[in-house]
Formats: structure tokens, sequence, C-alpha cells
DNA sequence: TCTTTTCGAGACGTAACGTCTCGTCAAGCG
DNA sequence: CGCTTGACGAGACGTTACGTCTCGAAAAGA
């Protein structure tokens, strides 16, 4: 996003004013909701004219995507912990508290709801976030394959599948949050021996 | 949906025209997309009024809900077949077969987006369709406790969430579809005994 | 027959869209 | 230093779909 080759001389982009669209389209979504999001909401707020954020976003939903990668304090941690049972429980309980930062939430849902409106969207949203998920819970059970320490049969996209997959569908389509309980039963989905067959 | 109590006399609801605004809102999302479905474009190709439209359905993601469940080939069989694994197997199988069906996984995506933004069709939608096909689900499971063929620690909550956390996140998420060693690997997950702890 | 309710059709005001045109203001280039 | 380039805030503009409303006709019970 917000491309970086520059040619020529000109004036600067404003710092503030891409902050303050961030955060005002964060806030926004938190407080009335995505319907009631607007682009001409966004520009007030933030003291800004429609032009310029229409000149460094095509869509809404690429700003709250990028509002949430700035509050990136998605600091979920992929660090050796020297066993795949320790990482994982850590990586899904860094997860619950990611989701009970306030507005996070709401502007996942958003997100995805937007992106199976624009397939667009789609593409870049999967491409900033998805993936990148995905990939952070790969280096775990990797890390676990080469320790010998893999349940069977536990590939890193069925992980990826199931752990997201319950996340997502709690969000999305529940109202339960992600509770200690609940990290505990799907820790113990992945990790205990499923050996027979 | 479409109020059932009747107390006067008057002219009584065409069917006909029930039907064709059912199906030419399935179409039409099938053919151009959610977003380019509006009520005034089902109007016209049903060849019914707007305010008939308005009349019966708050929202077009409602008339999607109920054209949704008139497809409803939703024949996920529950049936008793003997033992745990076969029927989640089954289970597992015909959701695959009916996400298959042309238009299922736009109309799925499209309601699941106007969840995420209209709280009332939120309300609607899960009692309408996602508690019932957890109900499914649950009754598969209740009977593998009664036959003691349930694995230990697997609640009826958590096959629920493992097993449309999977399939509404590769929905949702990815443009993977569900092949036979998806089936294969999350019953395999669910049904391999977990005894340790 | 009279009343009630639905029907198709379409007019209406409203709201947000995305594009555009201003005049202004910074930053590099010669 | 002055010219050129591009971003800035502000807001006008035509477009589109929204949801409401009104119309005359048609059906069905009372």
């Amino acid at each position: 996003m917000t491309n970086a080759t520059r040619t020529a001389s000109g004036r600067r982009r404003n710092e503030e004013a891409r902050l303050a669209i961030l955060t005002a389209a964060y806030e926004l979504t938190a407080e009335a909701g995505y319907p009631d999001l607007t682009v001409e909401g966004i520009a007030a707020r933030a003291g800004a004219g429609k032009q310029t954020v229409y000149r460094w976003w095509p869509t809404k939903a690429d700003i709250l995507l990028e509002a949430l990668a700035l509050k990136a304090d998605l600091k979920v941690s992929t660090a050796d912990q020297g066993s795949f049972r320790a990482e994982l429980d850590t990586f899904l309980r860094d997860s619950a508290t990611l989701l009970a930062f306030p507005g996070v939430v709401p502007v996942l849902r958003s997100l995805m709801a937007e992106a199976q409106r624009d397939a667009d969207f789609r593409r870049r949203f999967q491409d900033g976030f998805l993936t990148r998920r995905r990939a952070a819970l790969e280096t775990i059970v990797d890390r676990a394959a080469a320790r010998g320490d893999k349940p069977p049969h536990l590939t890193p996209d069925l992980a990826a599948d199931v752990v997201f997959g319950l996340v997502w569908y709690r969000v999305l389509a529940t109202e339960r949050l992600l509770e200690d309980e609940d990290v505990t039963a799907i820790r113990r989905l992945l990790t205990d021996r499923s050996g027979k067959e």
C-alpha cells in the first residue's frame, strides 16, 4: 500500500494526515460500525479532504487493513520454547489477547465482510493479512517437525485451517470469545497423539 | 420470515411471485455477485414491483437466506450408521457436496458478509441457519456419546467449532474447496483417541 | 357488493459514492 | 531564488440505489 517509488519533486506526503485518517477510520468503525463508515466521515474527522483519502487508498477497507497493521501489537509470538505444545499454547493465548483489544473484533469482521464483496480487496486482504497469519503458525509446526515433536498426520496447512477456522468462526458467527478452556481444548486436539488409523 | 398469522380477508399472497423473487435473487447473486444485487434488479427480473419485495423481506440478505433454504437440498445426513466415524465422514462429505452446488458458495459468502454489517440480520442468520447446522452435528456427537463411541474431551460444541470453523474459513478466506483428503484429515483429527492428559 | 389486502409500476427525496476542480502550500531543481 | 511538481483541504458535481409512498387494478373473504 501507499506506493513507495518516488520519481520527481513536489510536495511530500503528509504523515500526520495519514495517521489521522487511519485512526479516524479505526475509531469510527469501533464506535458506529462499518456500515456507517463513510469516506466523507473519515475525511471530516481526520480534518482531511476527500481527495486525500482517495489518493492513497482505493477503499475504506484498505484504510482499516492498514490501521489494523498499525495497531499491530499483532505481537503473536512464535518464539522457540522447546516444545510444540508450549508454542501452540502461547500462540493461541496471544491470539485471544489480541481479539480482546478494543475495536479489533469489529474491524476484523468488517475486513472479512468486505473481502466477500470486493474480489480485488479480497486478494489484498489475503496477501496483507491472512497468509501472513498462516505463515506465523506454520513456523511453529515446521519447527516441531524438525524437532520430532509434531503429531503424525498434522500438516501445517491442517493446523492453520483448524486454528484460524475456529478463531474466525467464533468472531464471525458467534458472540463467544476465546476463553482459556477453548485454548486448552484446541491445543489438546492438535497435540495429542493420533497414531492409529 | 413471511409472517404466518392471518387475521382477516383480502387478496392472498402470490406464491409465484415469491418463488420468482427467490430464484431471481439467488441467480443474480451467483451471476453478478452480491454487491451488484439490488432490490430493483431483483424485482425487475422477477417481474414484480419493488413494494412487493419490501412487503415480505426486510433485506436483500433475507431473500437469499430463504432462497438457500429453498435450494435446501441442504440434505446433509445425520442418520444413524452405527459408528461416530462413519456418520462424521458422511456429514463432511455431504457438506462438501453441498458447497460444490452452483451458487451455494457465493450465497454463503454474501450471507456471512451481511451478518457482519447488520446486527438484526446477524440474529436471523444465526437462528435460521447457523445454529441449525450446529444442531445437526450435535445429534451425531450426542449419539456417539450415548453409544460409548465418542472420543474423550470431545464436546458437541468443540466438534461444531472445529468442523464449521474449517468449512467457513475455507469458504470465506481461501479458494480451496473441501476435498476428500480434507474430509479424511478432519475426521481423523476428531475421531482418533486422545486419551492422555 | 363492499372491504381488505396484495399486486405491478414507478415517482420521490435522501445519502454516499467516486470524480473533478479550485486555490494553497511544500519540496526539489536549475 | 524562482519555477515546476505534486499533495493539501474544501467542496461542487452527476450517478446510483436506497426505502417510502402513491396509484389503479385484481383477488378473496364477509
